[in-house]
DNA sequence: TTAGTATT
DNA sequence: CATAATACTAAA
């Protein structure tokens, strides 16, 4: 029996392989989004499939993909997704799982040097064959090994429980707070929306010194490792792998950062997408009117919810991309009149 | 300058 | 035709 999850599976990785492939990137993602609705419905899809319409009713269903899913409903098996594994090693997509490598580097190390599986890479390294593949120099050899050996130390990166990244964002944040140059700091991303695991830990600063704040960051003891650091932001692995990123701001900005950083990812796209809507331009800087590039919000993160004409919503709720509607109601439709002025 | 990878 | 916006790094 092929239940909801064994789809959502099915697409994510058809949609991988075919990153691998370099296929065009809307391809990709039309898999990418199917496979996010059905992992939204609440019911189980084989219902959907047989009532009337079928699977070309769901948001993402085109033709190709709503055949596709009926073939893996009815026989349990999809020929599409064999051929791509035929095609492409499955170990390639661990390589992909090393950061710094993504979709178009592994194709390169699997086509040049016929490396499709981490061991191999690996030993490619060891027996110094990496040199001499096109587009990879030797920062970028270098950046293989250290993720590899980053790798064989911590293992996989996997999520942790939120309780487990408790105490750094309780440590780290009044650590940052005390340096002369910060303002403010707070933890953001998915541990500020109370996700039960957390991927990474995201801090947001307020500084008119960012260099300094980062540079400071990036040499914490407990760093291991530093995976960028440039001039606003910087990532690294603490704590046996576990990546902590940090963005600086300046103070008036620190509103839409918080909004920025805070998430999700689903929750910035509506929210960027209304205010293209309404005519502004929103990103971790501030709520800017196209017309003339006046900034309008940013400030504060409620100042950024209402101008868009929401209320502001808890970080929470943001988890996904329709909470807009589900919960942001209307301010215009909720607040009295002589309230306008706050906004 | 651009491609690739990355972040929410 | 297709959901937003931006940052960092290395290679060319």
């Amino acid at each position: 029996m092929v239940d909801n999850a064994d789809v959502v599976h099915t697409l994510g990785r058809i949609a991988d392989l075919l990153e691998i492939r370099g296929e065009n990137s809307f391809k990709v993602r039309a898999y990418r989004m199917a496979a996010a609705r059905v992992e939204s419905l609440t019911e189980p899809i084989a219902g959907v499939a047989a009532r009337d319409g079928g699977l070309r009713r769901l948001d993402g269903f085109g033709p190709a993909i709503a055949e596709k899913v009926t073939e893996l409903l009815n026989i349990g098996h999809l020929q599409y997704l064999a051929d791509l594994e035929a095609e492409i090693p499955a170990a390639l997509l661990a390589v992909c799982e090393l950061p710094g490598v993504g979709p178009r580097t592994a194709a390169t190390l699997w086509r040049e040097a016929g490396i499709a599986s981490l061991d191999e890479l690996e030993a490619a390294a060891a027996a110094g064959s990496l040199e001499g593949i096109p587009r990879l120099g030797t920062r970028s050899i270098e950046r293989i090994v250290a993720a590899l050996e980053a790798r064989r130390r911590n293992g996989a990166r996997e999520r942790r429980p939120r309780g487990r990244v408790v105490p750094l964002a309780v440590a780290l944040t009044p650590a940052l707070r005390s340096l002369p140059d910060v303002e403010r700091a707070h933890a953001a991303g998915s541990f500020r929306r109370k996700r039960e695991t957390v991927k990474d830990l995201d801090v947001l600063v307020s500084t008119r010194e960012p260099r300094a704040v980062l540079q400071w960051f990036s040499t914490l003891p407990s760093v291991e490792r530093v995976l960028v650091r440039g001039s606003t932001k910087c990532s690294v692995e603490a704590d046996s792998g576990f990546q902590v990123d940090c963005r600086a701001v300046a103070p008036e900005a620190y509103g839409s950062a918080m909004q920025y950083f805070t998430g999700s990812r689903a929750h910035n796209i509506r929210m960027r997408g209304r205010a293209l809507r309404m005519g502004m331009l929103l990103n971790e800087y501030g709520l800017f009117l196209i017309e003339g590039n006046r900034r309008i919000a940013g400030d504060t993160e409620r100042g950024v919810y209402e101008a868009l004409g929401l209320r502001w919503i808890p970080p929470e709720e943001r988890e996904h991309g329709g909470d807009i509607e589900l919960t942001g109601a209307s301010v215009r439709r909720t607040r009295r009149p002589q309230e306008a002025e706050a906004v």
